[in-house]
DNA sequence: ACCAACTTGGACCACATAGTCCAAGTTGGT
DNA sequence: ACCAACTTGGACTATGTGGTCCAAGTTGGT
């Protein structure tokens, strides 16, 4: 059995483990988590091996403290973006930022939280659920956003804020996996269009569409 | 550099370079990317050291090899279903099946190749390349079978086959990413009636809605 | 100032792993 | 039947890896 792992009792402990933790989670998105070694984690954050080993009981850990990281960082760094998914505009700026994100990193990466899925999901049972809290907290800002735009009345009463959360964050995910794969940031571009359009359908007053075209044209 | 590798010339050879990649194949499946060693591959395939070295320069070539055949069974297992993606009702049989193999598979795994996306895409170009083209056989597929509903007049003329297409298989996709992370076939559910709605909206005599959201046109 | 708890550095170990090599066995065209 | 090309088995190596251990240094409460 492992040495267990103990929490850090000082200033200074946190902060090690925090450097630990920032370090592989840096390492882990750069390289994934097949390329990321112990060692290589404890260069990047000047560590010695007795420290890996008091804040975590083994790599499995590690990966979960990583897992976890990520997730945070996922949440956190789009928090702002995320409190404006509550109006058609703001809908559209949150989705122009993603859109903009993947253009600048060119479109390698994907989502951090679905990637280290991939890679974790299926081998901790442990770092699974924290990815899946991860990608809950996610679709909560998105359906609490729409649900303040349905409790202002600005959804039709069938519309499911919930259920046009989890669509959206299909979408997102999926458009994302694409994006990478194809290294075309255009498919994220076609994903967002493809969000909005299932918002516009459940606004109360429907903008004038511009794409779609009625019956009985040429 | 590595020893180059050699096509097999002999019936044989053949046989063993499929029994390789086979079992490659399945264990990256079970345990992933890095949980597979060529030792463990070369038990499974009954074969020795110097065979694997034969037919593949390294276990970078090894893994490309396993991304090809794992494209070519996602495709292949699921041809004669894909066929089936040019009517309403051919769509709605061809989602129930995928959505009965995630409640069979116990919402585990994902989608191979998005799952091997994640593990390779970021770390060797040419696996990703591989895994692009499995997803644009794919969704070549998808495209096809829209294409001859629109061309019977199927579906409106200013409904877009080639996006619906990548529309389904990002929602597929991030479907099947949900539903792994979460271990709940319901994620899938979702994501197979949004496919529906999408494609109903684009129907040209579009069905009365029963769906909880309303289709995508005022 | 003291000391027990906490933290750190890094040597060390056992072992798994990717990759090499060559001698022996098999194949198939002529 | 022959033999050159192809295939096979498996021993072997070098190195990277996760994980252990302990002695020395630091911290903070009293």
């Amino acid at each position: 059995m492992p040495t267990s792992s103990n929490p850090p009792r000082t200033a200074r402990g946190r902060a090690t483990r925090e450097r630990i933790v920032q370090a592989a989670a840096e390492l882990v998105a750069e390289r994934g988590v097949a390329g990321t070694s112990l060692d290589d984690v404890r260069e990047r954050a000047h560590a010695s091996k007795s420290q890996l080993y008091l804040y975590f009981a083994d790599r499995e850990e590690l990966l979960r403290g990583v897992a976890t990281a990520t997730s945070d960082s996922v949440i956190e760094s789009q928090a702002q973006a995320l409190a404006e998914f509550d109006s058609l505009a703001g809908i559209e700026r949150y989705l122009e930022g993603i859109v903009a994100m993947q253009v600048e990193r060119h479109a390698s990466g994907g989502c951090p939280i679905g990637s280290l899925a991939g890679q974790l999901a299926e081998q901790d049972e442990g770092a699974r659920a924290i990815l899946a809290d991860g990608l809950a907290r996610w679709e909560t800002g998105l359906a609490d956003g729409l649900e303040a735009m349905a409790s202002r009345g600005e959804l039709r009463p069938s519309a499911d804020p919930a259920l046009l959360a989890t669509q959206t964050l299909a979408l997102l995910q999926g458009g994302l996996l694409l994006t990478q794969v194809r290294r075309d940031a255009g498919q994220m571009r076609i994903v967002a269009d493809t969000i909005l359009t299932l918002v516009r359908a459940a606004l109360t007053a429907p903008s004038p569409p511009p794409a779609p075209t009625p019956p009985g044209m040429p």
